[in-house]
DNA sequence: TATGAATGAGGCTTCATTCAT
DNA sequence: AATGAATGAAGCCTCATTCAT
């Protein structure tokens, strides 16, 4: 019952064993695709899992499909830290710093940055995740910005591409898994968000609507 | 004569025709790679240049020797333009900032940020642009530092493991390529680089030793 | 069961339609490696064997270990051959003739003489196989001196080798694909094998230690 | 004028130097050729020869050509060794010997066999070089038949084929070199050879008429 | 003429995806 | 439902051959 709405209600009810397959794929996934990007062999993903390779097709037709499930994974817990953030904080701008820094713990970058910017959004199921965590974020933002602590300068679509490259995995690279260097930067970034702001930025605020799917 | 120096000396000197080719492949590969990182297909390269794969082999016996020239050809630019920095620029923190920018305009993250960090630098060639660019960066951190503007609890290896995110195309992304986002970013990121801190940061400050290769 | 016992008991035994597969890509390779020496296409293997070019990859990871398999199967049978001819011969150079004729018709010379000569001999598996065939070898070898018909300044080395060479596909030629032009020529070679030698020898007797693999 | 007439006249004379590098190709092919196969990299070829590989199109318009002329090469001084052995032997068997020894010498199965086998002859002049070959070859047999020193189940091709065979580099083995070795085995086969027969042949004598190119 | 350079075809190998047990 | 096996397309690289200096 409740594994049926948990996959959006569409389906018969997976069998116990399969439901846990179904699991173990996208944990394996979203962890081989931070470490290694996202055209890991998805034969590499069937192993970390522990499931023959064909298991992961029956779960998901294609990779993108299977990048599809695992960003609503991720999605559904960082907005879910997201609306924490918004309800126990006091300060508004801390409020938006530990979205920002629970975002990038989830490896938001290494998953391509793919929940912020450009997924071909075409599943109804990521669609709405997404919505729901883009409205958690101008509802940070928008306090931030009304608190007068957040320079009037940025907007969404700024902060989540900077999220994004921040914590991204640079391929061939070994040093930069280092976690602590991408927080090290993010609260450089974030200081550099605060009122007053130090410069005058180039170009326009860059708002969600502007990240929409350009390709293909 | 000159073509033999510019190349290392180390080699007779091309013939003009092939001299031409090895440009064009240079150009197409850090272009290919900026686009579509490092494990791009030399097929592609060879077809952005205009000329048979097969050519690419000739010039560069395989993709890590591509890759490696790749990186001489940014590094000499982009050292030079710090050296110009370094040189025109009065105030120290606007130095450091036109060597961030620039280097941002050579998409060195898109190249992997190879030149900032890990890539095997077995080639003396690269070795000696590596050290060049690293003394110029150390320098114009040292200035910026000792005029009071930079923010004391950062080191150069933050700077440019940050500046190599911050340009790097997020694959599967396609409006990432802006690169006005990028130098807004850039921007912000310098906004919160100056004193006074506005936070306390995480860690230690990152030393270029604290980048060295650790792969293999 | 069996057919895990079959293949050294080392892995899991194959499905039914892999284990057919198997067979035939090594039946396959074997002819081609007669046909075109040791340097086929693994493509035309795949081609000969009905099966895609991938499918030799996944029960051969390397051209060298399909060698190493065809070498295995292929010393199997002719070491049975020299055992019937050991058993149940009585006259002594009569059964070495056997084993030499006998390994003609397996064509032993296309695939590079490699049994007898210097394959680089790394799995235990065929290690193995080649010290069962080289102890029958010898066997008839010294039973035919004892019986005083085989001349005393040859050794084993010297039979194994020219037997590759006269049964050796000739590159390049058609003709000599003729199994009765190899068996006319084993026979001359096994009647100057007969005592009384009919002339003396240059260099010494060939023997197996002395055809040890020297390759890098 | 010598040069000309040595390449059959068919040319205008080439200059002194053009001279040399054609030489100089043809002896380092037969090198290579004996080394490597008939399979070798021409552009290894060059390498030996010292020469860059487009000269050694400029005198060989392709692979064939290249070993057509090889061939030419060696057909011109094995007849004539062939030659000498038929006029200053006494002893008919002792003549047919030396013409095989010598042939060993040359390296002939390195060489394909395909001087005595099925080489496309399409070339008059190798033709011509390989019908004086044949020519003497029939003649040393004839008087070997003569004399009775020789069975009388063989003809010439049998013997070519096998010198063929026993002087040819066995590809991926390392020990085969020794040309000792084929020495010895040359001289196994030449024992087996005399009267009386030791034994019945299978088949029927292969004449050199059987050794008709059936390729293509 | 001699040569270094360029090229396309072909072999090797991997991997996303489909098939059969 | 789960899996091991099969497949073809695509990338890497080499080499025979042609081109341009």
């Amino acid at each position: 019952m409740e594994s049926t709405i948990a996959r959006g209600g569409t389906r018969a009810p997976l069998r116990a064993d399969a439901a846990r397959n179904r699991e173990r794929i996208l944990v394996a996934a979203r962890e081989a695709i931070v470490e290694q990007g996202p055209d890991v062999a998805l034969d590499e993903v069937a192993r970390r899992a522990g499931v023959g390779n064909a298991t992961v097709y029956r779960h998901f037709p294609d990779r993108e499909s299977l990048l599809h499930h695992v960003l609503i994974h991720v999605s559904d817990r960082i907005t879910q830290r997201a609306q924490e953030a918004l309800e126990s904080e006091r300060d508004p701008f801390e409020a938006l710093s530990r979205m920002i820094l629970d975002s990038a713990d989830e490896r938001v970058g290494g998953l391509c940055g793919l929940l912020s910017l450009s997924v071909d959004v075409h599943g109804a199921e990521l669609a709405a995740g997404r919505q729901r965590f883009l409205k958690v974020t101008e509802e940070l933002l928008a306090r931030a910005h009304a608190s007068g602590q957040l320079r009037e300068d940025v907007g969404a679509g700024d902060l989540l591409v900077a999220v994004s490259r921040l914590t991204l995995t640079v391929p061939g690279s070994t040093c930069a898994h280092d976690s602590t260097l991408a927080r090290r930067h993010l609260q450089i970034f974030l200081d550099g968000l605060r009122t007053p702001p130090r410069s005058q930025l180039p170009g326009n605020p860059t708002h969600l609507a502007d990240l929409k799917d350009e390709s293909r």
